[in-house]
DNA sequence: TATGAATGAGCATTCATTCAT
DNA sequence: GATGAATGAATGCTCATTCAT
């Protein structure tokens, strides 16, 4: 895919490595520490390189945890591609699945780096310039659902299907979060059970929806019944 | 002058004054530009008294913030309790008509100092302290939400009451948060009628459910059969 | 004159004392070493104070600067005016003599510090602040010079006193640092007696010019003769 | 590709590009940002070089702005003999037209990189080195001045040239600088004209002085009356 | 010659907190 | 209780220069 760009680069090489070591040594730290609390200076030594290899890599520290953002974003994204896939290849999903799956790829979503995420969310409350990056992340999140729910969108109950999809992404982030970041005060499974009764009941009516005729995207489903 | 050493402490109610102005000028700052951001040399210009009188009153900033936030709790805590009571005066609440309630006491418990509100918010991802005020904010939420719905209780289609509270609390508080905060992409009607759909469905049958016969608090309703 | 502030400030005077040692340390410092060379942390060293306390001094180091020469600036003028009172109130004083303390005093003036003054004259080619502040100084001078010649006023072959007196003023100090600063290739003597008969050619005919009849300020003399 | 070893230097003729990328980049950036505020980096940059080019080139930045001054001071100086000598040429200069003319001449001497020239002017404050440079500048100026009112030698009322050119070179620099770089508080014209009037009474008597019959340098000149 | 990654001392400034008065 | 001067470690970032490739 990439184009082969020749022997090779020597010289990039070497500033590949730093640049790696410092973006490893910063999203365990930043991770860990918190962004505030983690230096340049400590960012430097944790990655082996001077302060200054540090600014010749990124202009500033902020820009090196959007750097660790898009990697992780990039990766958290390729992981959940695939898992979709897998479902609209998967004959006869039923709703009930499909709730399951969206609450269980976004606690995926989160295992990913959590304190990182915890992090970037703090950042957002305070910072523009991260709560520009979480409106990012939250776009993608209700395209992501509205694409997995379109092939049940002649079942749907909703009318408002893109007020609906930003409300359950917000839901269930904030769930997670609160499951995950400050320890609920009762059990995981409980309340992504109820996470999962509150968004499915929402979207379909009370018995389970099942899609028959599966087919690729955007194409018009037969109306499956439904109570 | 001020000679007035009648019965009271003359003493204390001068001390008291001061406490006040440090917390009326920290409140306005921390409000405006961040916790991090407002140094103590600050709120004590602000406040017009010296830093010196600043540590005599607290141990520390954090300590501050944490009073000014029990105040704002108490306040909006009053503030509530009034409009739930009445609420339960009033006959013939149907569900929908408390749904919609439920959601206007959120935003109304968050129009009463937002700029103070995100910045806890925020502290509460990277302090345990303040993750801890979080958690206790939370759980009167859910105590408040479980006693909206209790004289509802058996019409509910939901089984686990306390998960089920906990998730609403969450998702309304996120979905305020994504409006407010950060900025919808959406409409706030269509996203405030989304979430009154979601949590009313997720509680009650299609249809919407009225109490009969109302009664006080705590009191036991007659089984109202339910499917 | 200075109205007596009672009996003390005790507090008051240790933070005299430590601003007054951050100035010594500091004109010393700008003077021998220049402004950019000098950090706040060798001057904090050298007035043996902690880095912070030089913050809660001044502002920043270009305060400090701007507010010795202040100091240097009112030392200077004062030190002037009594001269220039001197002349005034002295019978019988020739152009020639006038011309020569002109220059004596631009001499005295920069024999004050210096260094500092040359530090001063190079940021005033580089910062907009410092610039302005050299500009004033420049006004002064030439408020100066308007009014040393004033009695002279009508003897004066010049038209445009401003004009004329704006470009004195520049030419006095530009040979001054020519010879204090730069080292003239010239001895000095031959310089200032260059400079004393260009001054004194512009403004009256050849020979000498005397005010006989002396009156205090901006009084119209009689005419002194005089082709 | 290159392979032309022919004749030449293929690799100095690069060389030389280099360094003249280098330089014009500099020169500009010196002039806008000043020295101190341009780093060897943004140089490189600009010029679309390695900063270790840059370093091939020149020992340092300082060895760079010198390289500048050599060019525009021998391009200066170029043009300004053309003028002078298109004077020497013309029959019947007056001592006016000669005066006017040496003013005329700073200027334009000013007006080829002002910027450059207030930042010279600036280092010869503060650096040892650029005071030196100053120095020798100033010799030329005083040789220009002497040279151009050899030819009426005999006309002027000084003694001492030597003194009296040194004055002359410094007083047109001063005003000059105050004109264009901090903004005299009077306008250009009248200025000029108070320079030009000093310069003039300075040297001769107090109406305009012919030199009747011109004859190329070093000439003695018929005494042109005057007491 | 050209490249550009690496270096690390250095800088201006901040800030929570202490404590003598 | 009130005051406010003093503290000094810590921070993000810069920059002239070197040197291996």
């Amino acid at each position: 895919m990439l184009k082969d760009k020749g022997r090779a680069q020597p010289k990039q090489k070497r500033a590949e490595e730093t640049r790696e070591k410092i973006i490893a040594a910063a999203t365990e730290l930043f991770s860990k520490d918190g962004f505030h609390t983690t230096s340049s200076k400590k960012i430097a030594k944790a990655a082996g390189v001077a302060v200054g290899s540090f600014y010749n890599h990124f202009p500033d520290k902020k820009s090196l945890l959007f750097e660790i953002h898009r990697r992780h974003s990039t990766a958290v994204h390729e992981m959940i591609a695939e898992k979709v896939s897998h479902i609209f290849t998967t004959e006869d999903v039923d709703s009930r699945i499909l709730t399951r799956e969206l609450i269980r790829q976004a606690l995926a979503m989160h295992s990913f780096s959590p304190d990182l995420h915890r992090e970037l969310t703090a950042l957002a409350y305070t910072d523009p310039d991260f709560a520009a990056m979480a409106r990012r992340d939250e776009e993608d999140a209700v395209l992501l659902i509205t694409k997995l729910f379109d092939p049940w969108r002649d079942a749907l109950r909703i009318v408002d299907l893109e007020a609906t999809a930003w409300v359950i992404s917000q839901s269930v982030e904030a769930v997670i979060h609160g499951i995950k970041i400050f320890g609920a005060p009762v059990e995981e499974q409980r309340l992504t059970d109820a996470l999962g009764d509150m968004i499915h009941r929402m979207l379909f009516a009370d018995t389970e929806t099942r899609v028959k005729e599966r087919s690729r995207k955007r194409q018009s489903s037969k109306r499956s019944g439904n109570a």
